[in-house]
DNA sequence: CCACCTCCGTTTTTT
DNA sequence: ACGGAGGTGG
């Protein structure tokens, strides 16, 4: 029992051996944090600790569940099973339900999805009849998601001038109104928002001594992952559960911090020391994940961070490979050599798929990489993105099974309403939702009444609605007896959903169809999971709490052996033998949304670490000269993050000529059918470019910077021409001079003193430098 | 009420 | 480029 003991190194061991008080372990990148984590939790329970009083918070659903098994194989089933553990919302939630009377909501509540919360948001902006330009309705969601993230309620809105001004110097002197409707409605309509699930935790802590104090009791010891990802109302939650028992255990890097955008504050981790008394700091330093290149080059760049807690993350494994760099023409052509580089890497290294992932900044990038590994018949996974549950078929199919389990869930109600149409138009909406305010009721309530409210609904509209009610009614009643599939089965044979998509027939149509029947198999699976445990049943109400809070990276596909595509956000904690970076320009990454503040810019820089530090073996760099973006083929530069890296943990493959890439075997240069000779030959219709996702002659000539001619000699592009003494500007450093130059051919080096910034060494072929003199 | 059209944002990341 | 939202006309 003691011998996982002896699995830890010393600097792991310290912080699973301390039993109380609180404790903060600084854990670099692959330094075993996940292991710290399961080990000390199976070691409280060795030291006699409740399980029901230990609560764990975890980033995924997915890594509380693998957790759990592994503490599981440790301390026995029966025991790992009264662990609390999981997401901070999917915890709470729970609790919430549990207590939902307190807050005068029902138990059964909904939650409001982001789509939800800004389709009632637009709907108030309308309502209101304010300018749509001036008030756009994600803007306003944003807002007021910040305002609930750092606890800022209505009132407290109203009570601060400050932040009235602040809205009021940004043309919006009404979203003050906005946000007491939204909040009105979402409490009438029964739900909450995803902030709501933390805010009102908070609410009720803090109101509530009694139900305090039982949750300070039950969680006598708290461990949070991830904590530099945390907002100010998670913070908040943490602090007052281990307030009495003090028994707070965070574990985190301020290095992988990458969700300041939706609230998450670094200044949790770094100012954690101030919030306890007595606080013991552990370091996790050394990585076994990746090899020493990969290392190195991640510390050669997180060093360009100022605001960090000081660690030195260290390996000793083995050098390893270079971090491979290369440039390619288009988006399109960057797909291709990917995918034939995880070909080749596989043929030649007896690999899986499994063993492979390609990391972008942004979900609209994985468009060119699905085109290239399906031609090359390599199969992937697409994480992220529009997930499963978004899709419209499949959340019309939630919205009638949400309308069964809270009628007053107004954006459930409105989606299907008239959908598959029914007849039931906005016009009756309208009034419906008139009296509904009128009678302080909701739309479902007053259609169940439409007798005896005399509204100017004509008589066949009205047996219409009083159909549908006694539909949703019917299936409500079901519900009383069946499990989720059997209701959800019900609803889509009853509704007409499936009906109306085979009536279209199309492609899309069928596989919408298909969606569906996934949805139901999902459902199925699931309810048969649930019916395992002691404390489920396979309740509509569990699997809709399930799917709310679900993420994409829940999804077990341990049996499937994929290329795995995601964005860097979406690959925080995951590994992978051989890892693609795409996209590494600026612009792109960092992003052109980024760059305003040094903050921003450190955010993404730490993003980039986290890419980076997802490696085992092998990294690979890519960028384009230019690439599609909003249907235009824009041009490309590379990414400030490649400079970043130490030279010597890079191989540069940046080619001498456009043609000439690392060779690779028995194919092209892309390893598939590539007819240059076409693209030479399409010649654009005066000066139009073609309809094609191929890049015309002119625009080729224009992206390769060539000139017409065809005597000039052969030299290495994006290179600079520079002697020593050379007044120069470069695109970030300003103006400077060229005191030395070193290197030949694509290896040239420069060293420059800039007036800001001082001596800089850079590498010529990035041509961000132009010469003044 | 529905079918069709136009316009807009999207492509920064997500519980 | 593409889908969704909102508006218009039949």
């Amino acid at each position: 029992m003691e011998s996982y003991l002896a699995e830890l190194n010393d600097a792991q061991r310290a912080p699973v051996l301390q039993k109380d008080g609180p404790m903060i372990v600084i854990a670099g990148a692959g330094s075993g944090k996940t292991r710290v984590l399961t080990f000390r939790i199976a070691y409280l329970m060795e030291q006699g600790v409740d399980p029901f009083n230990i609560l764990s918070l975890t980033f995924t659903n997915k890594a509380a569940r693998e957790m759990k098994q592994r503490i599981a194989k440790i301390v026995g089933n029966s025991e790992a099973k009264n662990l609390w553990m999981g997401t901070f919302h999917s915890v709470f939630a729970k609790i919430l339900r549990f207590e939902a009377d307190k807050l005068g909501y029902p138990s059964n509540f909904t939650i409001y999805d982001t789509q939800d919360s800004q389709s009632v948001i637009r709907a108030i902006i309308k309502d209101f009849r304010l300018d749509k330009d001036v008030y756009k309705y994600k803007q306003v969601y944003s807002r007021i998601s910040s305002y609930k993230n750092s606890l800022i309620t209505v009132k407290a809105y109203f009570q601060n001038p400050e932040l009235q001004e602040a809205d009021a110097m940004s043309k919006k002197p009404r979203l003050g109104e906005i946000y007491k409707e939204y909040v009105e409605r979402c409490f009438k309509a029964g739900a909450m928002d995803f902030d709501d699930l933390l805010l009102k935790t908070n609410e009720l802590l803090n109101r509530f001594p009694d139900v305090l104090q039982k949750y300070q009791n039950r969680f006598r010891y708290i461990l949070v992952d991830e904590y530099q990802d945390t907002n100010h109302s998670q913070y908040l939650i943490v602090r007052a559960l281990s307030d009495k028992f003090q028994n707070i255990c965070v574990v985190g890097d301020d290095a992988q911090s990458i969700y300041a955008f939706r609230g998450a504050n670094i200044n949790n981790i770094l100012n954690f020391q101030k919030d306890y008394e007595d606080v013991q700091m552990y370091r996790l330093e050394q990585n076994y994940r990746s090899t020493r290149n990969i290392v190195n080059a991640a510390n050669s760049i997180i060093d360009k961070n100022k605001t960090k807690l000081e660690k030195v993350v260290w390996t000793a494994n083995d050098d390893g490979p270079k971090i491979i760099v290369n440039r390619l023409l288009t988006d399109g052509e960057e797909g291709r050599y990917v995918a034939s580089s995880i070909f080749e890497n596989k043929m030649q290294n007896q690999l899986n798929n499994g063993d492979f992932a390609i990391l972008y900044r942004t979900n609209a990038q994985s468009r060119a990489m699905e085109d290239a590994l399906r031609k090359k018949d390599i199969p992937y996974r697409i994480y992220g993105g529009l997930s499963f549950y978004q899709r419209k078929e499949i959340k019309d199919v939630l919205a009638y099974l949400r309308l069964i389990l809270n009628p007053k869930d107004e954006e459930a109600l409105k989606r299907v309403i008239n959908y598959p149409a029914r007849g039931i138009g906005a016009t009756t909406l309208d009034r419906l939702s008139i009296a509904a305010n009128e009678h302080g009721r909701s739309i479902f309530e007053v259609i169940e009444n439409l007798n005896n409210l005399n509204l100017s609904i004509n008589r066949g509209t009205q047996t219409k609605l009083e159909n549908f009610v006694n539909m949703i009614k019917s299936f409500a009643i079901l519900n009383q007896t069946s499990d989720a599939f059997q209701v959800a089965e019900t609803v889509t044979r009853k509704t007409g959903l499936v009906q109306e998509l085979k009536k279209d027939g199309t492609p899309e149509g069928i596989a919408r169809i298909e969606n569906i029947e996934e949805l139901l198999n999902g459902i199925r699976d699931f309810v048969e999971g649930q019916k395992e445990l002691a404390d489920a049943t396979g309740s509509l109400s569990e699997f809709l709490e399930d799917v709310a809070l679900a993420t994409d990276m829940d999804k077990d596909t341990s049996d499937e052996d994929r290329v795995a595509l995601m964005t860097i956000h979406l690959a925080k904690g995951l590994e992978f033998p051989y890892v693609y970076i795409v996209g590494m320009e600026e612009d792109l990454f960092p992003s052109a949304m980024s760059m305003n503040t040094r903050s921003e810019l450190e955010e993404e820089r730490r993003l980039f670490y986290v890419a980076l530090t997802r490696a085992e073996t092998q990294a690979y760099l890519t960028y384009t000269q230019s690439r599609y973006r909003w249907g235009k083929l824009v041009d490309a530069e590379p990414s400030r993050f490649i400079e970043e890296i130490d030279d010597q943990y890079l191989d540069m493959m940046v080619p001498q000529d456009d043609y000439k890439y690392k060779p690779l075997i028995n194919t092209d240069i892309f390893g598939d059918e590539v007819d240059k000779s076409k693209l030479r030959q399409q010649k654009p219709a005066n000066g139009t470019p073609p309809p094609s996702h191929k890049p015309s002659d002119e625009q080729l000539r224009k992206l390769r910077k060539l000139k017409p001619a065809a005597n000039e000699p052969a030299k290495a592009r994006n290179t600079i021409e520079l002697s020593q003494g050379d007044e120069v500007e470069h695109m970030r450093f300003g103006k400077g001079k060229v005191l030395s130059l070193e290197g030949v051919g694509q290896d040239r080096k420069a060293e420059i003193d800039f007036q800001q910034g001082g001596i800089k060494k850079l590498l010529l072929r990035f041509a961000k430098l132009k010469v003044l003199s």
